[in-house]
DNA sequence: TAACGATTTAAACTGTTGTTTGAAATGAAT
DNA sequence: ATTCATTTCAAACAACAGTTTAAATCGTTA
C-alpha cells in the first residue's frame, strides 16, 4: 500500500507505515489491529510479534513524530525577527497537515491525540511537544515584548494553535459547514496567511503601543 | 446520579441525563450503554426498551442541543452593536462549557461530534449548527463590513470558533502543557475576554483604516 | 543436505460491545 | 380480585476487539 516502498522491505517497516496511517484516519481506539495488519500485507500476530502490544505499535509511530519535529527545529532560522518566524511556522505546519502528496501523518496522529490522549502520550510528550511549545511560546513572547510564561504569552499562543488546529480536527464538519472549502494548496496557504495576519494583528499592538496596552495585559500577572 | 432530579421522575428522562453526561464525557462511541443504565439506575436493557437503539439514543440528546440553542438565539439583544455581541457570545460559550455547577454538556457533546462526526449528526446539523453558524457570519461580518459568504468574513469566523473550541477539544493535553491553568470562572472569563480581544484587533483593522485593508481582503473574492 | 533460528500463518482465546430474549414484576382499569 | 398492557429484570446472543498459540514455512549456516 504505502508507494514509497518496495515490497522488499522488512515487516517491521511496512506495520509501521501502515499503522500511521491508520492512526492517522481513526486515532488509537478507532484503528484496528486487522486493518493495519492487511494493509501491511502481514498476519494478524505480526503486530504482537514485532511490537507487542498496539500501544507499544502506537509509541514508535509517535516516536516517528518526534523525530520529525527535531529536524524540523533545527531547520528554522533563528535569526529572522519572530513575525517571519511565525508566519513560516504557520505555513509549514497547515501544508503538513493538508499535503496531498505526502501529508504529516505524524501530525494528524497528534492531533487525535490531543483530543483524546493515550497512555502512551505521557512518554513522548516532555521530549516532543513540549519543546515545540516553548519554542513557540518564545517568538510570540518576543514580538509582544513578555516572557514566555506569562499569561498573556500563553493566551496568544493558544489562539494560534487554536486556529491551526481547528481545520484538522473540525475538517468533517467544516466540509459540511464551508463545502466550498477544498483544501487546495493556494487555499491552504490562503488560511495560513489569513491565521498569521489575524493573530499579529493584535500582537501588534503591544508593539505599536506601549502606552495604550491591551486591556488583558494591563495590570495582570501570571496566574 | 442527576441531582437535579428525583426518583420519581421517568426512567426515559434518567437515561437521557445519564446518556447526555457520558457522551459529553467520552463521545458516541467511546460511551457505553452499559455504563449509561448504571448512572440511570436502569436495567441494560433500558435503552432499546424506550429508543430501539444507542444511536436513537444519542440522536435525542442531540436535540436537546437544538432546543437549548433556539432559546439562546432568541434571547440575544439582536439591537446591540455587534462586538458587544461577539463578546457576550464568546463569554457565554465559555462559560456554559466550564460552569462547574451545570456544565453546558450538550455543548461538549457537539464538541465530539466536531472531531468524530457519527450518522446522527446529518440529522440535526442543518437544523442546529447552521443557524448559529449563520448568526455568527452576520455578526462578524457586520464588524469588518463585509457579507455573511465572503472568504475572509468566514476565515475570522473559524479564528474565532477555533480559538474557543481549542480550550475544549484540547483540554487533556493544555492540562499537561500548562498545568498551572485552573478552569475557575474568573479564569474562564479572562480566557473570553482574551479571545474577544485577540479577534477584534483584527476585525477593527477592516472599520479603522479603509485605504490599508488587511493584505487577505484586499484584492480576493471568495473561492 | 541437514539443522536451526527467525518469521509467517491460521486458528482459537478472552473480554467487551450493542442488542435481544422471555419471564417476572408492576400498576391502573374493569 | 382479575385482567391486561406497561415496564423491569437477569441472562444470553452475535459481532468484534486485542491477544495468544502452536504448527508451518522460510532462509541462512554448518
Amino acid at each position: 500500500m504505502p508507494a514509497s516502498r518496495t515490497a522488499a522491505e522488512g515487516t517491521r517497516e511496512k506495520l509501521l507505515d501502515a499503522a500511521e496511517q491508520a492512526f492517522a484516519d481513526h486515532g488509537f481506539e478507532g484503528a484496528t489491529v486487522r486493518e493495519i495488519c492487511l494493509r501491511a500485507g502481514a498476519n494478524i500476530a505480526a503486530v504482537n510479534y514485532y511490537f507487542g502490544d498496539k500501544l507499544n505499535l502506537y509509541t514508535e509511530v509517535l516516536r516517528r513524530f518526534a523525530r520529525k519535529l527535531d529536524v524540523e527545529a533545527a531547520l528554522s532560522d533563528r535569526t529572522a525577527p519572530p513575525e517571519v518566524v511565525l508566519r513560516a511556522i504557520i505555513r509549514m505546519r497547515l501544508r503538513g497537515m493538508f499535503a496531498s502528496q505526502n501529508p504529516d501523518l505524524p501530525f494528524r496522529v497528534m492531533m487525535h491525540e490531543w483530543a483524546h490522549p493515550t497512555p502512551a502520550m505521557d512518554r513522548v510528550l516532555n521530549e516532543t511537544l513540549r519543546p515545540l511549545y516553548d519554542r513557540f511560546r518564545d517568538i510570540v513572547g518576543a514580538i509582544i515584548g513578555l516572557p514566555r510564561d506569562h499569561e498573556t504569552t500563553r493566551l496568544c499562543v493558544h489562539s494560534i494553535i487554536g486556529q491551526a488546529i481547528h481545520y484538522v480536527q473540525g475538517r468533517p464538519i467544516l466540509a459540511k459547514l464551508w463545502p466550498e472549502l477544498t483544501m487546495t494548496p493556494e487555499q491552504v496557504d490562503r488560511i495560513a496567511d489569513h491565521i498569521a495576519d489575524f493573530s499579529l494583528a493584535y500582537l501588534h499592538t503591544f508593539k505599536s503601543a506601549r502606552r495604550r496596552l491591551p486591556r488583558d495585559a494591563r495590570e495582570r500577572k501570571r496566574p
